[in-house]
DNA sequence: AGCACGCCGACT
DNA sequence: GTCGGCGTGCTC
């Protein structure tokens, strides 16, 4: 290409993905004397618009014929960004989770690698203008720069044309150090920098600095100084230190300052900034493990069996058994190989009591990656993670991103929580199921835990290629609660209910307060009432862009949309029949909150759930309270289940699990059995056994007996048979995919139409649905689900493959077209 | 993801 | 008659 002056070389062609949801890979050309590589970044011109960073995935030299290809503007990186096995992980997960590669990198690279929105350029600040030098397109350029001293590059190449040309001008510029380029995420992202104060090396002889210090004669002020620096330092009694010190370990005064600005002006003293390292004087060193009980230290030597025979472990461990020291003391024996470990926990868990307690043993060799976690502090474990200093990460899903350089170990506790898997937006991966692609590919070991492992997870360790180690002792011979199920049917017959809590309840919380103790009470429903109803007509208020009820809130007297969050003012009277007898329906935490202030005056009770513990701190200073025992009883959703660890509680009242169980999915004895499982584990810690009721209205129900009993190894082997029978997994693979529309019979049809040409091609077994789900409307969006359920002697990937094409062949209908899909592997 | 192109309501 | 709503389609 004539038109590039200066520019020499091969003719590359690139095919670049960019980490956005385009269905494929652009490409775009290079041509230089330096071979591209795949994995490196470069930057890329989108639309004759927009700047973005892409990754080379492929070096070719096939011309496309079919469009115009670009010239990218230039490759960000001397060595690949993304190594060889980085690139298969990522393909990897885009296909399993049937999204685009760029969704996926979307997700695992963090926003600083990535030039995003806007460059800017300016004149550099010690760069002297004059409009001599240049020709007229320069001495414009040069000229705007000067009247707009924020100029987005994107738009002066874009006033420029030709932006390749322009913008090799423009980096020989930026080499040259007349203009200074800058990323609107450097004011996000700023790498923490330390200040060191440093002699020129010209003085550091000492002749020179005999010379020196003669002419400081008539200057006390600098000469002072310079004694202090040069004690601080080289000559300091801590030995030699070099001739440089960092300015935090050397103060001054303000008068002090002054003569440092005059030593440094005279060039004798320099300033320094460099980006800090905080893992820089990491060295593996030999941590204190904890003290193990027997049953404790056989379940190590049962899972580094496993760990030889190459098998994921499944550590099925009640509560209380203390996993944590096991997970503890395996890690501190790949740190000490040198090698990287990964522990994933779900968001919740990632609490302080856990990581204070994981930072006392570890210190500054834990790296926590966690979603509340500032961009800096992101950063900052990664870049420890991709140079190996960092050895330790605690972190939820996304860290299965982190570009870890040798993994030993990977963890992940609490495998069977549902939120390891991102719903929203893709990837749809699960975090448990990643780490052990991950794993794999690193050769690393991996290790899951729970007490209440997934089904499918305990199948595959009993009857799979996985290994099952258990241990079902409760550290220190803590004692397993009494589980005790109140009939809520037999007490309101009998008139033991008082605002729908049974007397049973009421009076344990009492008797528990008396005895010193605390309770927790759940509800796995927040706001006050999940509707309103008019007691004349029957209206319910809606909300009016999902098919849900809205949720009364009493104290902020509004109706909320827990879906999307639309909010309204209580109405005063029926918008249907103008009644004003609106009545409020159904119990939240709130509602509850009410009651148990009124039954039970002289308790101190708080409630903990998405809408008192919005900020970080009144999550914290709920679970501060309760520690000091200023509170008697804790009421609240999901949140008070998790991860929370309360010594002195003895009672746990669960206020209505029948929507649990009655939920129509076939995860729902699964969720029932976890849910109360876990619950259960917060009653009674130590010595103290400890008293679980559960209000219900069929106590009955078999799974319920199996739960008081403490049969879990029986429910999973009940539960297995069921899922065999079903045809659910592990005995299938499942694939939800869904449509979404404003218009619903389009919704409807597109779904069919995909239903149809998927039972061509696969059969009618596989293909359930389409149904409409019992929230048939989100955000003003229909939806319409379909469930693919493959048999495991069917390739799961073939099935996707037929699936993407059918999909294609939908939206090429012009009705269809605008039908938004969302597909989503092993949903859970 | 953005962003431009393109057809239907309340305004000078 | 126009300005602008966001539905739809494309980006090398």
């Amino acid at each position: 290409m004539a038109e590039i002056e200066g520019i020499a070389g091969q003719e590359y062609l690139l095919d670049v993905w960019l980490p956005l949801a385009l269905p494929k890979s652009l490409t775009y050309k290079y041509v230089s004397n330096e071979e591209p590589l795949p994995g490196m970044r470069v930057v890329v011109p989108l639309k004759g618009k927009k700047l973005y960073t892409g990754f080379i995935w492929k070096v070719h030299s096939l011309l496309p014929t079919t469009y115009e290809v670009k010239h990218l503007l230039e490759v960000v990186d001397q060595s690949p960004f993304l190594t060889d096995s980085r690139m298969r992980y990522l393909e990897w997960m885009s296909s399993y989770y049937c999204c685009t590669l760029g969704e996926v990198l979307a997700a695992a690279v963090p926003s600083p690698f990535r030039l995003s929105s806007e460059s800017y350029i300016q004149i550099h600040p010690d760069f002297a203008w004059q409009k001599e030098d240049w020709e007229s397109e320069e001495h414009w350029i040069f000229a705007s720069l000067q009247k707009n001293p924020k100029m987005p590059l994107s738009e002066l190449l874009k006033a420029l044309g030709n932006m390749s040309r322009w913008m090799k001008k423009i980096r020989q510029w930026q080499v040259e150090s007349k203009i200074l380029i800058f990323d609107e995420l450097m004011d996000r992202y700023r790498p923490r920098m330390e200040t060191f104060i440093s002699l020129n090396p010209n003085f550091r002889t000492d002749d020179a600095l005999d010379a020196l210090f003669a002419e400081f004669t008539d200057k006390p002020q600098e000469e002072s100084l310079m004694l202090k620096f040069l004690s601080k330092t080289r000559f300091g009694q801590l030995g030699n230190q070099g001739w440089h010190i960092n300015k935090e370990s050397f103060p001054i005064t303000e008068n002090e300052k002054k003569t440092l600005a005059k030593l440094t002006k005279k060039g004798i003293l320099q300033i320094e900034k460099t980006k800090l390292d905080p893992y820089a004087g990491l060295v593996s060193k030999e941590f204190v493990r904890p003290k193990l009980s027997p049953a404790q230290s056989q379940a190590i030597l049962e899972i580094e069996e496993g760990h030889e025979e190459e098998k994921v472990v499944l550590l099925m461990g009640v509560t209380g058994s203390g996993k944590t020291e096991i997970y503890i003391h395996l890690i501190t024996n790949y740190l000490e190989q040198g090698k990287q470990c990964l522990l994933m926990l779900p968001e919740i868990a990632i609490s302080v009591q856990m990581v204070s307690r994981l930072k006392q043993i570890f210190g500054e060799d834990l790296g926590v990656y966690h979603s509340k976690a500032t961009l800096p502090e992101r950063m900052e474990v990664w870049e420890g993670v991709q140079s190996g200093k960092l050895k330790l990460v605690v972190g939820v899903r996304s860290s299965v991103f982190l570009p870890f350089q040798n993994l030993g170990l990977l963890i992940a506790d609490e495998e069977h929580d549902s939120s390891y898997k991102q719903a929203e937006p893709a990837p749809r991966y699960h975090g448990r199921d990643a780490g052990i692609f991950l794993a794999h590919q690193h050769k690393a070991k991996v290790l899951l835990g729970s007490a209440t492992p997934s089904t499918e997870s305990y199948f595959k360790a009993k009857y799979g290629k996985w290994r099952l180690v258990k241990l079902l002792e409760r550290f220190g011979g803590a004692n397993l609660p009494d589980i005790q199920y109140v009939d809520m049917k037999l007490a309101e017959r009998t008139l033991q209910v008082k605002l729908d809590f049974s007397t049973a309840v009421v009076d344990h919380l009492a008797i528990t307060k008396v005895a010193g103790k605390q309770s927790i009470v759940f509800q796995n429903r927040r706001g006050y009432a999940p509707y309103m109803q008019c007691k004349d007509c029957g209206w319910i208020p809606y909300c009016p862009s999902c098919d849900v009820s809205l949720t009364y809130h009493q104290a902020k007297r509004s109706l909320n949309c827990h879906y999307c969050g639309h909010q309204v003012d209580v109405p005063r009277q029926c918008l249907a029949c103008g009644s004003v007898q609106l009545q409020t329906s159904g119990y939240g935490t709130e509602k509850l909150e009410e009651s148990l202030m009124m039954l039970l005056p002289d308790l101190r009770i708080a409630r903990m759930d998405q809408d008192t513990t919005q900020s970080r701190k009144s999550f914290e200073q709920l679970l501060a309270r309760m520690r000091n025992q200023d509170l008697d009883v804790l009421l609240g959703t999901q949140m008070v289940t998790k991860g929370l660890d309360f010594e002195n509680v003895t009672f746990v009242a669960v206020f209505d699990v029948d929507r649990v169980l009655h939920y129509p999915d076939f995860r729902a004895n699964e969720r029932t059995f976890q849910l109360l499982s876990q619950i259960s584990g917060r009653a009674g810690r130590r010595q103290e056994k400890g008293l679980v009721m559960i209000q219900t209205n069929k106590p009955y129900h078999p799974i319920y007996a199996m739960i008081a009993k403490g049969e879990n190894i029986l429910f999973y082997e009940q539960e297995i048979l069921h899922r065999r029978d079903f045809n659910f997994p592990p005995f299938a693979h499942l694939i939800k995919v869904t449509s979404r529309h404003v218009k619903q019979e389009i919704t409807q049809k597109a779904i069919e139409v995909l239903a149809s040409y998927l039972r061509r091609k696969l059969g009618t077994d596989m293909v359930l649905g389409p149904e409409e789900p019992i929230i048939a409307r989100l955000r003003n969006q229909f939806i319409f689900n379909l469930m693919l359920k493959i048999p495991l002697n069917v390739s799961a990937q073939k099935v996707k493959e037929i699936l993407a094409a059918e999909l294609k062949m939908v939206q090429t209908e012009k009705e269809l077209s605008g039908v938004q899909w969302i597909v989503d592997v092993d949903p859970v």
